[in-house]
RNA sequence: GGCCCUAUCGUCUAGCCCGGCCUAGGACGCGGCCCUCUCAAGGCUGAAACUCGGGUUCGAAUCCCGAUAGGGCCA
């Protein structure tokens, strides 16, 4: 196997990579496949991969699907759907295949048999029958114990009870302190005396592995080099290592990204609201904005806060990784796909909004009734008040009918009699232009203002509450030019008539 | 409770490894002004941070020690 010497843990010094020739990188993303996709697990995934596409290495997805009772298919779906979303793209996983599978735990039982097998020939784990009343009885004795007892399970030396059902307990043969340089944290020691011996694979019908132990074996047998995952995992670490050095297998170089937190500074978790990746696609979050805003979350490149994918498969350094947490902020997530909206082509904005549109209560019969380069011409006008698709459709949606509701303030201030009567004399002027461009319904309309000694606010605004049923909208002559003269002479002349009842 | 990690504006961060260029930079958000048919976008601008205490040094956000606070994992 390549990578580091087994007796020097991720050895190769804090700070510098080891520069690996390219294709030699090989990183994971395990998820477990109990839930939707967490948006922390994401940003881990989004690590692996700009790692790994900037190292020209290889990206392998692995379902971690051991717990057998919390697992689901639907969970594997929204996986697999979350990160095609995002177009994070994976090498080796349990849909493409790969060499070194099966990518599902489920599939690798005999493979953490074998492993713990081996230990157990060669002395490294021992049969454990201990009852866990037992276990917790000798804990609860320990706690008081003055030099505290070198083991709580007896079997290792007095053997198994005979007759009860056996678990593979790992033996931890403490001497000196196990230790890691890990890529993103610096230094990380801890005691051998902190770890007792450990159960490998439990004493059900499956010999189900214990996590550590089929992280491991998977791990290896996998040939990754590096373990890139979420920071709650580096208590395991230590323990991963031993089981590393006792099968005989090269220490992968470990990065522990720190959590994301939610606003309370805890664990990011469902009930800081949104957290699964789903919920942002649903409200018309752009995929790049998604990527752009978790990298940014605990990772810098000087001052640039805008980055494309190639920018940041060039940019992004797993060293540049800051060690401490990060708080998910809505706010700026809003302000970077509005950003990141303003850039993305017209048309592809128009195919991205057909669901939207859909969901803001447009009929599609409207939409169709609009070419593509009509639609796509619209777009612009509207996209830079907008911060997600969704609010892009909802404020789109007036071009295709008129509204279904208005804004009873916005009436109640723009439509009252005396502004109909400017609508009126507005319409009129209107339907006598020339031609229906923009430029030359605001010369109209700015003329009529000014023969009556009136703002031109005093026009737009019954305007615009008529036509969009709000005091927000784009700039209102482009609108009109759109619209075209007749929808819009047809919509105002309908205002006017059920506004004067 | 034990072990581990973290600590710069409200938030994300630059600077820290290789002390002086830092009267601490950028971004989001917030306030003001400009632009303006509304709302945005854009431009200008303002308030806003080196957790605290020791030490090392001519000099510390930057190095060391401690405290405090937050977090993670296990129990």
């Amino acid at each position: 196997m390549n990578s580091p010497d087994p007796e020097e843990p991720g050895g190769q010094g804090h700070a510098r990579m080891p520069s690996p020739e390219p294709g030699k990188v090989r990183v994971r993303f395990a998820p477990s496949p109990t839930g939707f996709l967490h948006v922390g697990g994401v940003r881990t995934a989004l690590y692996n991969w700009l790692f790994a596409r900037g190292q020209k290495g290889t990206l392998i997805l692995r379902i971690e699907d051991t717990d057998v009772e919390r697992s689901t298919e639907e969970a594997v779906t929204a996986i697999l759907d979350g990160l095609r979303w995002l177009r994070l793209d994976w090498d080796e996983g349990p849909d493409v295949g790969g060499p070194v599978g099966p990518y599902r735990q489920l599939g690798r039982d005999p493979l953490y048999r074998e492993a713990a097998q081996r230990l157990l020939g060669e002395g490294k784990a021992y049969p454990c029958t201990c009852l866990p009343e037992e276990l917790a009885a000798r804990r609860e004795a320990a706690r008081s114990a003055k030099p505290a007892p070198p083991h709580l399970c007896p079997c290792r030396t007095a053997g198994p009870t005979p007759g009860r059902r056996q678990a593979i307990r790992f033996c931890v043969s403490g001497r000196g302190g196990v230790g890691w340089d890990d890529l993103v944290q610096g230094r990380i020691q801890v005691a051998a005396d902190e770890i007792d011996d450990f159960i490998i694979l439990r004493s059900d019908d499956r010999e189900t592995p214990v996590y550590n132990f089929a992280a491991v074996v998977d791990d290896a047998l996998m040939g990754i080099t590096h373990v890139v995952r979420g920071a709650d995992h580096i208590p395991n670490t230590p323990k991963q290592i031993l089981l590393y050095q006792a099968l005989g297998y090269p220490v992968p170089a470990f990065a522990h990204i720190p959590l994301v937190l939610g606003p309370d500074r805890e664990k990011l978790s469902k009930r800081h609201g949104d957290v699964a990746l789903q919920a942002y696609r649903d409200q018309g979050y752009l995929p790049d904005a998604m990527v752009n805003y978790l990298v940014r979350l605990g990772w810098a490149h000087g001052d640039q806060e805008v980055f494309t994918r190639e920018e940041l498969i060039r940019a992004f350094q797993l060293e540049r990784v800051g060690a401490s947490p990060g708080i998910f902020d809505r706010a700026k997530l809003d302000w970077l796909n509005a950003v990141h909206l303003r850039q993305t082509p017209p048309e592809t904005l128009v195919d991205l909004l057909a669901p939207f549109w859909e969901a803001a209560g447009v009929d599609p019969k409207g939409v169709e009734a609009r070419d593509r380069a009509w639609l796509a011409q619209a777009v612009p006008l509207f996209v830079e008040r907008s911060k997600t698709l969704r609010e892009l459709a909802r404020s789109m949606a007036f071009l295709f009918a008129p509204p279904a509701a208005r804004d009873p303030k916005a009436e109640a201030k723009f439509l009252t009699p005396d502004h109909l009567a400017l609508l009126a004399e507005a319409h009129q002027a209107l339907a006598e232009t020339p031609d229906f461009s923009a430029g030359t319904l605001e010369a109209a309309v700015r003329r009529l203002a000014e023969t009556r000694g009136r703002k031109l606010v005093d026009y737009a605004q019954p305007i615009r509450v008529a036509l969009t049923g709000t005091t927000i909208s784009p700039p209102i002559f482009p609108v009109l030019a759109l619209l075209g003269r007749e929808t819009v002479l047809d919509r105002l002349a309908q205002v006017l008539e059920s506004q004067s009842n």
